[in-house]
DNA sequence: TATAACCCCGTAGCTTACTACAGAGTCAAG
DNA sequence: CTTGACTCTGTAGTAAGCTACGGGGTTATA
């Protein structure tokens, strides 16, 4: 493996990126966007991380599998960092996650329930698109069942 | 309402935004997407667009709903206009349309599982953030349930 | 007739989270 | 000593779906 010599312990912007499964343009990025700090470099200028920078990384990768923004993330590693912060910040920040993630759920449900209601309507192979109701819903919207039954 | 004078039927952007409750740069981009066909002018060059474009517009609108991209959009507007298509066509989009549904469905209950069970075990206002299980998430990821309990 | 509100076109910017260059320097192995 | 893999910086491009802007012409209303 490629490692600078004046390199004792640490290890290169590519080694982490693999251990951890991202890019090494990701890394760089979340550096420029503040997430990461800037690392001491080697004499050759290569960047030099450490644990702690591993850790913060996992964190910053783990909170976007929660769903997470970056810009939230960002938040979050201040708050983690900073004495003044209880377990009750958490607790609203991720309550206030939930709830968003139920507000997505529901819409995703509501389109679910209307797309698949008409696909076990519809005839399928053979029958005229006039027959559709999957069609009829790009048409006529999802509030002209009532209209559309009326006929 | 500002209608040009040699406009005897239809109506003008505007009318038409307003009517479908997007904004009018929405209907010119729908328009260079290829979404929406050119509408005829006015003399003064002012685009006229009748019911049959209201209702192109509404399909759009409707199938957005529904949680298709524009792209799908395109196509399912040449579709709907294809003598050849059945309804067998619209049966399979719409069926992958809901499995796409499923897949994001189900990615959002992961996030909402791992984190309300976090907030339900976290103690809140008042409590050091080192016994926020919503921080131990983060920073230990949604696989270290098992190797936190063995400490 | 003045003014507001509308319309035209083309281009550029926004959001989020990357990803891809170009052109240069560095490092380990054969 | 060359090759190839790695790293550096800075800038620009990507995706999707708009949204805004500048600089003009048009129309309805008071």
């Amino acid at each position: 493996m490629n490692m600078p010599r004046n390199a004792p312990t640490g290890f290169s912007i590519g080694q982490l990126a693999r251990s951890s499964g991202v890019g090494v343009e990701t890394i760089r990025y979340y550096e420029r966007e503040g997430l990461l700090p800037a690392p001491r470099r080697t004499l050759s200028n290569y960047r030099q991380y450490g644990q702690d920078a591993a850790d913060r990384l996992g964190f910053i990768l783990h909170a976007k599998e929660l769903g997470f923004t970056l810009e939230e993330i960002r938040r979050l590693l201040h708050l983690s960092t900073n004495a003044r912060t209880d377990a009750g910040t958490f607790h609203e920040l991720a309550l206030e996650k939930v709830r968003w993630i139920d507000e997505r759920i529901a819409s995703l449900q509501q389109m679910r329930k209307l797309l698949s209601d008409a696909v076990e309507a519809c005839p399928g192979h053979g029958a005229d698109k006039s027959e559709c109701p999957i069609l009829a819903l790009f048409r006529e919207g999802t509030h002209a069942k009532a209209e559309r039954s009326m006929k």
